[in-house]
Parts: structure tokens; sequence; C-alpha cells
RNA sequence: GGAGCGGUAGUUCAGUUGGUUAGAACGCCUGCCUGUCACGCAGGAGGUCGCGGGUUCGAGUCCCGUCCGUUCCGCCA
């Protein structure tokens, strides 16, 4: 080593010791007499002083040193003078005077400032994510990360899991999200794709018997981007063999919270275990499949309430089998006409056609555009269902189940964060259950899996399939914190004949199951075990452990929107003669030939 | 594919009703300074106001187009 201490380690102890730190320039401050550098590492920060009276030659040298130069300096470890501690250091009481300096290394002046945390353009950022990283709160998220991981290797170790690879050049599935495509160079026109998830594998990892198995896997999915979705992200995939949902439930909590008290002490959990909330629950009361349940808020349905009143909205929605559903929003009543524009507005992204409301003033009495429509019977149950008072405000969702209820929870979140009721420092995870196994398919006019088709439907609901599939229940179950979806998995379908059963109803000929899926039933054959799993978008838990607003924030070398890596310069045009060996032909060039 | 917001110095931003030479802070450069730690003081350099067109005596500012970034919707089994 270069070195002898890192930049975080001296201490009094170390006083009347000779050292070695190497590292970067964070700060120079030059008095003209003598000169003070606080050198930066990854562990922190020293202050290295040049004193003419201890070594003019050192003092020499570092007048001409300059931000984020690499040196190497070795000299005298001394407590600081009487009141000159600086407490904001761990290394603080003392400081280094140095009698050897070497400048490893010189370096032109950043394009944006390391020693500070102030807002930069992110496509700069990017560009020089190497500089970028260097800052203390980008080393902080990946330290974070790495820390992270390693919990949850030891944990799920410890609990005889075993971390098995798979391959990232796989078969391609027509289904579901979009797929990286890589061309073959041996097999002319044929294509492996990127993995949205190693699914498939670890059932056939179950299959052979490793009845518990984890991976830290990438995944890739072609789809837009979102701060919250990138292009390629780490999972951490779970499977396990003769098991219940419960035990699912059970190992991924115990491991969430082992990792919420080591890693962020001062966050409180909110309840252990953690809430259970079915997903028509979940939608019904918070008007989302992944519920911030910090706060309560909850909406109240009000169709039986208004059932046959004169507001066309209102029965145009019963009548077509949708909903009527209220949100009580205590204080809302001082709502300006703006503030309801706005919610209007938040609730029209969402779907809603609008956002009809009641404001209670302090009277009591209610104002609302739409009371004329309603009998004072009508106005009282409202009041009366959803508990509201002088003061409020109540707004309504009317539109078929899913539109009505999504946009009015987004309301609620919206009030929440007006009258500031997400609390930072609270911790709520929830699991959210019994989704539907299927949904309607716009394109196709039939229905699609809404997990994926070899999720289990629940044993009461097996019937149910084939009457009236879109009611019946999947043994699949998101864990959800602070209204982020940060994982989700299911028991999974290991009998031929209800995997046939369920094919029937998504229509996948048994010559398109085949062509699709023939290896995994195929492998069902052979003494499929009962199993299911879970997998985490790792990258969403480390922003959230990070207080980060978006997971670029949490990743080495993300991609911006356009799904680039701007440090790289990816993606890029290839020769010719790559893409001849490939077996491809590029069309649609970018004009310049160049790329981006 | 759609909507919102943004693009002015190296960085982060301000820029009034369209009006003279486009500003601030930080950074950078030079000089001074022996106890600072966001050191201080003095001076200085640095601008295709994203790009193109238009209106006007005059455009950073208004209009049209376009490019780029970002957030969200669609999409993400």
């Amino acid at each position: 080593m270069l070195r002898t201490h890192t930049c975080n380690e001296i201490t009094k102890k170390d006083v009347g010791s000779t050292v070695t730190l190497t590292g970067w320039v964070h700060r120079r401050r030059d008095h003209g007499g003598i000169i003070f550098i606080d050198l930066r590492d990854r562990y922190g920060l020293t202050q290295v002083a040049f004193d003419p009276e201890f070594n003019k030659e050192a003092l020499e040298t570092a007048e001409s040193v300059r931000s984020e130069y690499v040196l190497k300096v070795t000299g005298e470890v001394r407590e600081r003078p009487e009141g000159q501690a600086n407490k904001n250091m761990d290394t603080g009481e003392v400081e280094v005077y140095i009698n050897e300096v070497e400048i490893l290394n010189t370096a032109k002046t950043p394009p944006f400032e390391i020693d500070q945390d102030k807002p930069v353009n992110e496509e700069l950022r990017l560009k020089y994510r190497y500089l970028d990283l260097r800052k203390e709160r980008m080393q902080k998220n990946i330290v974070l990360r790495h820390q992270l991981i390693k919990i949850i290797r030891d944990f799920l170790s410890d609990e005889d899991f075993i971390d098995i690879e798979t391959p990232i050049l796989i078969k391609g599935t027509p289904e579901g999200s979009r797929e990286y495509l890589v061309p073959s160079r041996l097999h002319p026109g044929e294509m492996y794709v990127l993995p949205q998830s190693p699914q498939q594998l670890k059932q056939m990892l179950m299959i052979a018997g490793f009845d518990k198995y984890y991976q830290i896997p990438r995944c890739f999915r072609d789809e837009d981007l979102r701060g919250d979705r990138q292009p390629e992200f780490t999972q951490l995939d779970v499977e396990m063999s003769f098991i219940e949902e419960k035990d699912v439930m059970d190992v991924t909590e115990r491991l969430l919270i082992k990792m919420t008290e080591e890693l962020a002490p001062d966050k409180k959990i909110m309840s252990t275990p953690f809430p259970v909330i079915t997903w028509k629950d979940a939608m019904e009361q918070y008007g989302s499949d992944k519920p911030d349940i910090r706060f309560e808020m909850k909406l109240t349905d009000v169709g039986e309430i208004v059932k046959g009143c004169e507001f066309k909205v209102f029965n145009m929605a019963l009548d077509n089998g949708g909903v009527v559903k209220a949100l009580r929003v205590e204080g809302g009543g001082k709502f300006t006409r703006k503030d309801i524009e706005d919610l209007t507005e938040l609730a029209q992204v969402y779907g809603a056609k609008g956002l009809a409301y009641f404001i209670y003033e302090d009277s009591g009495e209610v104002k609302s555009p739409i009371a004329k429509f309603l009998s004072d019977e009508q106005v009282k149950g409202i009041t009366d269902a959803t508990g509201a008072k002088a003061g409020d405000a109540v707004f309504f969702g009317a539109d078929n189940f899913e539109t009505a209820c999504t946009a009015l929870g987004q309301v609620r979140l919206a009030c929440a964060d007006k009258f500031d009721m997400r609390d930072d420092s609270v911790f709520a995870y929830c699991w959210v259950n019994e989704f539907p196994m299927f949904e309607q398919d716009e394109e196709t006019g039939g229905v699609a899996a809404v997990h994926h088709p070899f999720t289990r439907p629940m044993d009461e609901d097996i019937e149910l399939m084939n009457s009236d599939p879109i009611k019946a229940r999947a043994i699949a179950y998101d864990i959800v914190l602070n209204g982020n979806e940060i994982g989700g998995g299911s028991i999974r379908i290991h009998e031929q004949k209800l995997q046939q059963q369920v094919f029937d109803i998504l229509k996948i000929s048994a010559e398109d199951a085949e062509v699709r899926f023939g290896h995994m039933l195929e492998a069902f054959d052979y003494g499929a075990p009962p199993h299911g799993g879970i997998a985490w978008g790792l990258d969403r838990i480390v922003m959230l452990f990070a207080d980060e607003p978006n997971i670029r924030e949490v990743i080495a070398f993300p991609k911006n929107q356009k799904a680039e890596d701007l440090t790289l310069g990816a993606p890029s045009v290839m020769p010719e003669k790559d893409l001849n060996e490939a077996n491809i032909k590029a069309i649609n060039l970018p004009e310049d030939g160049e790329g981006k």
C-alpha cells in the first residue's frame, strides 16, 4: 500500500507518529504562510498542514496543488492547537504536519463542484459519473447498497438458501414486457433475449430439488423509463419449495426487519407483523394496490347512498357496473379553487373524467356544484358515511371500479402531501395479496394473466376461473413500503392439469403452449414440488433506505430516460463487419451514422 | 405515443411592461495573508441567452417551429 492510514482513521492516539496518507484534494486553504488541505478518500477527510517552519519544500509543492489532485503525503500527527478542533470531522482533533508530498496525479478543474451537495444537471452528472460518484452523497448510497446486499446474503445463507446463477442469454417468451434481443452468430436469424427475471429458471431449480434458492440477478426490460424504472435493474430473487404464502411472507418480513434495524435505525417500523391487505380492500380503502398506510384517510363507497340521484355522472357509473367512491379530507374545507383545480387535473391524469366535491363550510353547510342533484337525505348520507365535519372536504370518484378507486387514491396521496401526513421517519410495510388471476385484455378482448401464467389460483376460486375468470383470485402477493411496491411473488402451479386449465382460459393452444413453454411443461411432468417465491426490486429498496427520490441515485452507472449510458455513450452504431457476423442488418440508422 | 416543467457564465440560478454595456453566488485565474476548516481580502477572466425562423426601431423577454433534458400518463406478464 502507498498509505499507512485512510483519511478517516487518525485520532489522538496517533499523535506523535509518522503516517502516510493518499487521497484527493477536497479543499485547499492557502494562508500565505501556511496551507491546509483536506485530503479525501472514500473513508473520510483528514486535514494536512504545510508549515514553512516544518518543511518549506513541501509547502512549495502544496502551493501548486489544485482541487482533485491526487496526493501522497507523509508527516507527523499532531493534536490541533487549543480551540482549533473541528467537531464536524471524525479526524477533527488532529492534523498531519507534512514533510514529504508527492503529486501522484494532477486533475483538470471538474465540470461541477465535488466538495458540495448542490444540485447539478443530471445529464452532466451522468456523463462524468466517475466524478459524481466521488461526492459524499453518492459514496454513501453505494456503500449502503453494498451493506444491504451483504445483510441479504448473510441472512439467506444462514437460513440455508443457496445462491445459484442463471444464464443471461435465454429464450424469448412473446408475452409480458418487451425483451432485449441478442443476435446469434452461430444461428443466423435467431436471437437470445436477456431475462426480464429468472422466473422459469428458478422454477426449474425447484424441480431440481434446490428447495431454497436465491440470487441477486440483473434483469432487463426494454420499456420506457421512470424514476423508479431502469431498463436494467437488480432483483433479489427468492424461490422455495414445500411452502405456502405465509412462509414466503415470514422470511421476507424477518429479512426486511433486520435490514431496517441495521441500516435505517432511525426509521420506525409502523407495525409488525406487517399488515396483510387484500387487493380488493387495498383498492377499496386506499385506491391503490400499493397503499401508503402511514396515514388513514380511507375511501368510502357511497354507491348505495347516491343510487337514483339526479347526477348523471354517478348514475352512469353505477348503471355500467361501476362504483361511486368518496374521500373525506379533514381540513379540506379551506382548499382554494386552485387547489381543487389541481386535484381535478391529477384525477384526470389517472383516467377520471372529473372530480366532484363537497366543501363543508365552518357553519357545517355543504357547498357543492353537485349538491343540487342530490337530495338532502343523500347529502346527509354521504356526510354520515364519510364522517365529514365542518371544515372538511369530500371528493368523489365515479367510474369503473379501478379508475374510480385509482383516481381518488391519487387525490388521497396529494391531499396527504398538502397536510404533510407522510411521515419520513416511518417505514410502513404491508402486504397486498389475493390479486386477481386475470384481467381484461383490451387488445384481444380476452383475458390476460395479471402476474404470469404459472401463478396459482386460490383453491376456492379454481371453479370460478371457468365461470367468471375476472373474479378469480391468485395466491399472489406484493410487499409494499410507504406506497412503493418493493417486491412481488406468488405460489406457482405445479400440477399439469391445473396449468392446462389456466392455459385454456388464456386461450393458449396446446401447440402455442408447447412452443412458448414446452420446456417448462415438460419439466413439470417430472415431479415438480409445490413451490413459490418472491422477487424484490432491490434498487427501489436501496432508494427508500437512502431517502433518495429515484433509483438512479443508488445505481453506479444508470441509464438516462432515453435508456442511454452517457458515461460510455451506449448504445452506438456498430461497424458493418460486426453486424454481418451477427447476421443482422441495421435499418432506420441515425442520420449522422454515428449514433449519439 | 401523450401531457406538464425546464434549457441564460464552468456550476446553480435571477433577469421587471420588449429598451442602453445580460447580473448574482459558487467555481476558476492573479496578488496579499501563519490557524483555517464553506478561510479572508483585493483584482481579473469567463456568455452563440439550446437551435432556426418571424414580429419589432429594438428580442434573453413576444409568436411559430425544432432539438435536448426531466417528471408523469400510456407501457412495465
